[in-house]
DNA sequence: CTTGGAATGTCAACAACACTGACATATTCT
DNA sequence: AGAATATGTCAGTGTTGTTGACATTCCAAG
């Protein structure tokens, strides 16, 4: 695995180096860090963290989405996902109705209040990754996606996948 | 910005609608958890966390370095650095030796055994990345690294470029 | 040389948020 | 009726971030 992988078919395969490989995780690491950081900021002011924003996005995402759902999504336990839930019920961003089908589930909706703190925080991190896929340029932007889809474990690429096509 | 392809009837800008830039922050997201996933399994049974991996990551990467370029490096406060690097001390992945420029300074090593760890750990990252991007190909990669490169915060970018340029 | 400020690193206490385990309740399925 | 499912809760633990206080070391002004 460490070792150099040079004896294969040539420089075809130059971007696969150990070196080309730690800057790609590098990357990773560092661009992660700028895409949490502008949400990071609104929430911190709000008292929330970044838990609170991934349930509020996927519920934003997927409205009348049940707990069991939200937890697949965020693979967290639902201990903490319901210490999330709790209080942003209790604060009024998220309103939880007993599902007339099944009446065990609860269906999970933004309020008014949630919508808007959900629109604050999703402007804020578009528009950092707008900006870079306008100096990227379209394909460097396909790219990125192709790379960052390969990079997922084959459950989250399913979850991808289905919110990708917009189907639910 | 002072080239035309703002100017052109919208077609060429597809790939900037708000539902393509969701498509992109959920990638991020689900990508960033496979990213992690490996080496959070093995330092799990380690009892260290993500953090001690960051640490252990950037002093393979810059031997000798100190705990401020550290710091600047991962973006925490000193205090939380510490901990994370006196636990890796007494355990003797990491030396720390005092500085004889100037006897303030930490400067840090991993040991054999830390590098050992580090070997385990960016093993494993590094076969997801290269799996990833063997599958996508050289310019689906150019386009990933450019991308994330233009997400970086500024002050990141910085610290990215001089350890892409492998001369610390 | 001394002294005071700046830089560097360490210790202590606290908060957020993840985890496990155990358990309660309501509902649905068999 | 009893098993399985969906949700919620309580208690305890660990990692990792925070602030505040403090010790050590260096350097430069007096």
């Amino acid at each position: 695995m460490g070792q150099p992988n040079q004896s294969q078919t040539g420089q075809s395969l130059l971007f696969l180096t150990d070196e080309q490989l730690r800057i790609g995780i590098e990357a990773m690491f560092f661009a992660y860090r700028g895409f949490t950081a502008d949400p990071d900021r609104i929430l911190a002011e709000k008292g929330y963290g970044r838990a609170h924003h991934r349930a509020i996005h996927f519920i934003h995402r997927s409205p009348g989405t049940t707990v069991n759902n939200l937890l697949a999504i965020l693979g967290v336990t639902k201990q903490s996902l319901n210490r999330v839930l709790r209080t942003l019920i209790e604060d009024g961003l998220v309103s939880n109705t007993i599902g007339h089908k099944d009446r065990r589930e609860r269906h999970l909706h933004l309020t008014e209040a949630g919508e808007a703190l959900e629109r604050v925080l999703s402007d804020a991190q578009r528009a950092r990754m707008r900006s870079a896929f306008r100096s990227a340029g379209p394909e460097a932007v396909a790219g990125f996606r192709t790379v960052l889809e390969a990079m997922m474990d084959e459950e989250m690429r399913r979850n991808y996948a289905t919110l990708k096509d917009g189907t639910e």
